[in-house]
DNA sequence: GTGAAAGCGCTAACAA
DNA sequence: TTGTTAGCGCTTTCAC
């Protein structure tokens, strides 16, 4: 194995000047660096990651905390996992994967045993019992999601309230009057995650400020549910022309069940979702969708967790704000 | 910081008994065990990962390679890289995550720098470029998949060729004789990985055991090539009962093009397919489905890495017997 | 701008 | 069965 000593010697300098070199944690004079540099190359030396750890009490390994409940999309935890994986190597950090199963103990695990230096949790539930760990441990984490209690933390995730916004804006923009939003199941409103009911604030808001007739249907998020829900919104509202999808598994028989009710997508009905964008394309009529941005949610918390390492202070909550694409399940309202 | 001084003066032993007690590297008197085993606990002592990585050349860390390609069906992987971090727990080892991306370069890292031990590399292909690296490591590796040249490497997957076999079997012990293998795209027979060619092994060394008619239909994974696909076999061989799909995207639409032309299915044929069961599942008619075997796969290349670190021997090649989950798609030969 | 040297916290000889 | 101690390879004061 190649050591700093090694290194140092080759070069003809201290191994402190090869570590300084390396960490540009002083001015070194070109002409020193670049001999460093090619003793480096040539030799292949490669620092020991392990004792670079216990001199430098930085282990520059990021924990990454991925959720196994059912009801995640799973594309989407890996798309965030990888992006999460490649941003931190451009910050010369690694990933280590923690399982929530792990739960508190985990956490506690690598941060006492200086395996990690920083962390990213997923899945952040609004009374996540790893909330009191994560502000008492004195090492930065990144929360996907708002908890119910976010002081001292520092949360990222889409802003869902402006995503039902964006859509009931497009749907508005195009001539709906009349708009349903189709949510979240049940359970959701009530305990876990706080995004279903910010897509209902913005929904409504969005409604209210053009003066469009809407209502809400939180929704099982099973298939079969489909037949009925599409049912139920044109028994009551016959004059619907606008839906709102937040329920990944029911998007897709959604729409076949309007279509099955004789109403065409997009031409009687617009439809538009909040979901993964591959979930969007794949419907056999392209949905018009706020994508969840998976990727960029990871490289956002990397960065953040990067500049929290480096002393800055960095905005409790980051919401980041949504993007609408086009696709073939929205049109113009037809004339009356 | 608790350190391994501080809990060796607590339980009033030497930092080695410690150690010692630890790792179990020498016998303690179960007095002086359980001293230390109470001073550990109240002081709340973890070791430090990079001391103890740097003064025994072991991190206890394993790498796991993810792929990015297009074509693997993400669930499949998260559930691996799932079974693999939660069997690494088990035997005391953590897992970092490294993107395929990273390439040889990646490896060399990690290992170089003695940040893991040992790796696990999914979607291995048939030349994989990272081969020569691997052999000339003197780290144990796993790979998920077989080269083409798998000599001094230690290989695990599905046994395909058995896959193949199996629902062949099912279908004959129906009563089946005639019948077909649609089966991954072309090119997936010519470079990349050898399951494909495996399975079709299989499939047409049953089919001939058992005396029935067959043919194999390599097949584009595009959705749309389902409704051609379908109708070239009925008209090659109208008395088509009996269907393997090996295809993951074709399952669903070859399904549904079957009954568009006017097949049942089970009635008038039977589908059996290769793939993971959550998407047997998720199609109309639940298919008899051959399971990849996700988290199988996960554990099993985590113990064969154990063993190797352990200094024990382990068999080049690991092939998972196929298991065969019977659901709506296959039934009886109609009584002619 | 550079070097010397004292640890970082742990493991594993070696010694008893 | 237990203790003493010399490193493991690096970073970072302190000194020049």
């Amino acid at each position: 194995m190649v050591k700093i000593t090694d290194v140092a010697r080759h070069a003809g300098v201290s191994p402190s000047t090869v570590s300084y070199a390396l960490s540009g944690k002083r001015p070194i004079s070109q002409e020193t660096r670049q001999r460093v540099e090619a003793s480096i190359r040539e030799l292949g030396y490669r620092p020991h990651a392990g004792a670079r750890a216990l001199a430098s009490s930085r282990s520059n390994v990021l924990a990454l905390v991925i959720p196994l409940r059912t009801g995640i999309h799973v594309p989407v935890v890996m798309q965030f996992a990888m992006s999460v994986a490649t941003t931190a190597r451009r910050h010369d950090h690694d990933v280590l994967l923690l399982t929530q199963e792990e739960g508190e103990e985990g956490l506690r695990r690598v941060v006492d045993s200086a395996l990690v230096d920083a962390m990213i949790v997923m899945d952040v539930q609004l009374d996540d019992p790893r909330l009191p760990l994560l502000r008492s441990l004195d090492r930065p984490s990144v929360l996907i999601g708002f908890p119910a209690e976010a002081d001292g933390l520092t949360c990222i995730d889409l802003d869902f309230k402006a995503a039902g916004e964006l859509c009931v804006e497009r749907l508005a923009g195009l001539g709906h009057r009349v708009v349903a939003l189709v949510g979240s199941p049940p359970e959701v409103y009530v305990r876990r995650t706080a995004f279903a009911q910010r897509v209902v604030q913005g929904f409504t808001a969005a409604a209210h400020r053009n003066g469009l007739i809407s209502c809400v249907h939180p929704c099982e998020p099973a298939p079969a549910a489909a037949a009925a829900v599409a049912e139920q919104l044109l028994r009551e509202q016959p004059a619907l022309t606008g839906v709102v999808v937040h329920n990944e598994p029911l998007l897709e028989p959604l729409v076949d069940a309007f279509e099955q009710l004789g109403l065409r997508v997009p031409g009687d009905l617009s439809v538009t979702a909040i979901c993964p964008d591959e979930l969007a394309e794949s419907v056999r009529v392209p949905v018009t969708s706020v994508a969840l941005p998976a990727a960029e949610l990871g490289s956002r918390s990397v960065e953040l967790l990067m500049k929290k390492l480096g002393g800055k202070t960095v905005p409790g909550a980051t919401l980041l704000a949504p993007r609408l694409t086009e696709r073939a399940s929205t049109a113009p309202r037809n004339a009356p």
